[in-house]
DNA sequence: CTGAAAGCGCTTACAG
DNA sequence: CTGAAAGCGCTTACAG
């Protein structure tokens, strides 16, 4: 159906040693000679068949990329950096997500089999002997959001620091002394750290953190409206509520208001991500921003790299980058509007 | 580095057409021999390379998908339905976003090259020809919200009637009888026809749709805020204005509101799609919801099913599907809270 | 500068 | 039931 390097070679009157030569412009080729193919490519409407080149050669010009199965605005932002990086290099890309069934990892299989020369997995729950197997193969993989703890890339937000940064605003500023914090996954590494940031910030100023105030969620929506709820229902509620991320936030915000209460005036909420859907709630939140099309962009660059060095050879590439956030004030906080 | 197939009928001591009629499950095989080869892929933890093998059988079990460059979380959703369509049907998909540069369609033919069986093309900007050229390569396409008029299956939401549903509400139940519109990118066939709905159900009632009504946005952040501004300056203010997306519809609410205006008291606006943040605006918005996953899901199956046919005999699949929307009543109607 | 040929790792008639 | 071999469409030493 569509034509072959052989049709373009009869069609030019040389081998197809030399078209495959002048299409990829490597060596010298008589510029006669060249013009003659460039022609022929042109009147037949060539494009040379990808899986023909990359099992030729070995290589397949296209990216892995693996994401949560979860429909958050926040992974969209970090393919999107994966794709720029990827099509700038003249990379494809092949996306998958991860199945609803635990366990059953076969987007890793997918990826085993010589499609790809590199993967970025961003905040998928994997197992480090799997990621490993695929290493051993001789594919570079480089993990966004999540930490294995083997010596694998991993990039980063630093969730510490921007989880302090915005507890320091709510301490240091606003003069709040109970905060109190719901969760996240729990699994995950950046709830943990943004507890960790609370945890420290209220600690070096001799503040308490009860162990009530540390309610559970799941990320999800729903999950923040429940557990403002269960810190309502306080004896001591707390002046602050510092959600994992905005969706909690948002939810918790409405279960306060639900009861009556008026935000930021009688119970402070912030969150974590910055969405895009931050600045329409009520009040608008104050939230920290995570540099998320970065953290795709840097991540699928040093893949990309990775993938074209000699495996031999292969220089040593950094274990973990943080990449900086960003404090995001607005009016949940208490900030005047 | 990888063990191959040769690797693999070497120790169990066969032929590689034997392993490759085990691996496929064709043809009959002596159940002892086949149990020495699954016994030899097991040891050498052998996976098939995916190029090699679509090259040979001509089929690559991989769907392409192509999308715009904007951060909307409705193209997400489009994704989650696609990449659902394709796993269940053991396809992997390969995504590619519409490149900033207007013409550059490079990822067009980064398709033709052999490396999908079939692709879909989501609300981007292509030329019919080109579209067109891809087909007739041997590989379907079907197109999602863009019709390009020409004899290739496109599944839409029926924007029409839902936006009819949507102004039923606003003029019948509410009594408004100044309805003013903000347009998306009017070269997107959606727009206009939202547009179409609310011209008809006003005409049906006799109630007029001056021109000043119709302001201009473009989706994005920021165009609903300045075209509200100017329907607010009109000497005969609307009663109610229908924004073509839920991002504007926002932006209009915060237009509105910085002027002091209550909304839906002084003006009630309505928007379309039912995006996440549609439920924390304050006021909720009320808006259509689109079968979004259920558009992408559709459109992948229909794909893949064209690429499993014979080129010869492929059977009349529908040229144009229309898919239900449903309204989505909150506040910004001026429904009671 | 260019051609002939091996090879990438599979699938699939064709024999037997 | 199984093996030998052609073929998928390229790239890339190797000669000349």
């Amino acid at each position: 159906m569509a034509a072959t390097i052989f049709d373009v070679a009869q069609h030019a009157g040389v081998s197809i040693g030399t078209v495959s030569r002048v299409f990829n412009n490597r060596d010298r080729v008589h510029p006669e000679t060249r013009e003659r193919v460039l022609r022929a490519i042109r009147e037949l409407n060539y494009q040379p068949n990808a899986l023909a080149r990359g099992l030729a050669s070995q290589q397949t010009d296209t990216l892995g990329l693996v994401i949560p199965q979860v429909n958050d605005p926040f992974f969209f932002e970090i393919v999107r950096g994966v794709e720029d990086a990827a099509s700038a290099a003249g990379y494809n890309l092949l996306i998958a997500s991860q199945p609803r069934q635990p366990g059953e990892h076969s987007y890793l299989r997918l990826f085993h089999r010589g499609h790809v020369d590199a993967m970025v997995l961003v905040a998928i729950d994997v197992l480090a002997h799997e990621v490993q197997a695929i290493i051993d193969r001789g594919v570079p993989i480089v993990l966004v959001q999540q930490d294995v703890g083997r010596n694998i890339p991993t990039f980063l937000a630093d969730n510490y620091y921007g989880a302090r940064t915005l507890i320091e605003h709510l301490v240091d500023v606003h003069g709040y002394r109970r905060v109190a914090f719901i969760s996240g996954t729990d699994y995950t590494p950046d709830s943990r750290e943004r507890l960790r940031g609370l945890r420290d910030v209220l600690a070096e100023r001799g503040l308490d953190l009860p162990a009530a105030y540390i309610t559970h969620g799941d990320y999800l929506r729903g999950s923040g409206y429940r557990a403002m709820q269960k810190l309502l229902d306080l004896p001591d509620r707390p002046e602050a509520v510092f959600a994992a991320n905005d969706q909690m936030a948002a939810d918790a915000i409405i279960a306060a208001q639900a009861r009556g209460l008026c935000v930021p005036d009688d119970i402070a909420v912030v969150g974590f991500d910055d969405v895009p859907m931050a600045s329409y709630v009520n009040p608008p939140l104050t939230t920290v921003s995570q540099p998320v099309y970065e953290l795709g962009w840097q991540a699928a660059r040093l893949a990309l790299e990775a993938s074209r060095e000699d495996s031999d050879a292969r220089p040593l590439s950094p274990r973990m980058v943080q990449l900086p956030t960003t404090l995001v004030v607005r009016h949940s906080c208490g900030c005047a509007g």
